[in-house]
DNA sequence: TTATATTAAGATAAAATACTCTTAATACTT
DNA sequence: AAGTATTAAGAGTATTTTATCTTAATATAA
């Protein structure tokens, strides 16, 4: 698994919410419940989220969660990196500490390559675009199986 | 992490064994030493290995593991699936269980393509081709840092 | 046949990750 | 001011991954 869960969870919240026209706030018990991911574990990786300034939370009656800034200005890879860090770019493929320009590991140059198309992948999609492909004709968002029986 | 630990243990004694020119049997207490690895948790890595045929196992004096084909017949790709399984290639980015051509998630055919070319490039990499790559000029396949003051 | 070298296997322990529960803080509503 | 809805924070539990320890099995050699 490339991504971490509580990244994963942070990205699915955060299409989500941009997929969202109105700009109020989004309890997150609502994005649990529809997301289908645990209520306290998704406000604790949202938590995250917020301090990394990608979301504004408000607390109270009518409070709740909404991005801190217009869809198409938040890439994937902001998300990613919020929750899972840089190290995730950048370490090697074999582990080994002493990998690098200077001292590549047998794998170094093609797995810098794929790196950089991931690298790139990430930061050329906004949440405004992934937001767009998510619906009834596209894939849902939830991870239930079997949605329309339940 | 792409690749689980025990997968990248498997990887590196896996090159180091085809860097090996005589087709002895090496020791795995041999292995770990020099890979800086935990000779039990190393042990068990093998096992698998030795499971899938891609190493062949040898008990008691002179015995020890080797690699049971030639290493130009042995993929990057074959370790990594007898060790991390082929999931690791065909999970979604989201986790979402119902992501497919069918009902793909927002970020299905990027993910995809990148996933394609991550297998090819490990499918077209043998473990030869990364037995040249390792030695002084290029990274060593030990972790320590610091090998040449020890 | 006894001692020794080695891998195999199983049981346990430690660490990391994922998840849950409880309480606190904040803000609204009446 | 009191009650309620909500996020924040901290503590606790469960699961998975990583690592270690112990014993068993197998093969060699003296």
């Amino acid at each position: 698994m490339i991504l971490s869960k509580s990244c994963i969870y942070g990205l699915r919240a955060s299409v989500y919410l941009a997929s969202k026209k109105k700009d109020d706030f989004i309890t997150i018990k609502n994005l649990s419940d529809d997301l289908n991911i645990s209520f306290h574990f998704l406000t604790k990786v949202l938590q995250q989220l917020t301090k990394a300034e990608i979301l504004e939370s408000y607390k109270g009656p009518n409070g709740g969660v909404k991005l801190a800034k217009p869809a198409h200005s938040v890439t994937f890879l902001d998300v990613v990196l919020s929750i899972d860090g840089k190290y995730m770019l950048s370490e090697c493929v074999l582990g080994l500490p002493v990998c690098g320009e200077l001292n590549p590991c047998p794998l170094h140059d093609e797995w810098h390559q794929l790196k950089e198309n991931l690298r790139s992948m990430m930061a050329n999609i906004t949440l405004e675009e992934l937001s767009f492909r998510h619906g009834p004709k596209h894939g849902s968002l939830s991870a239930k199986r079997f949605a329309s029986r339940v």
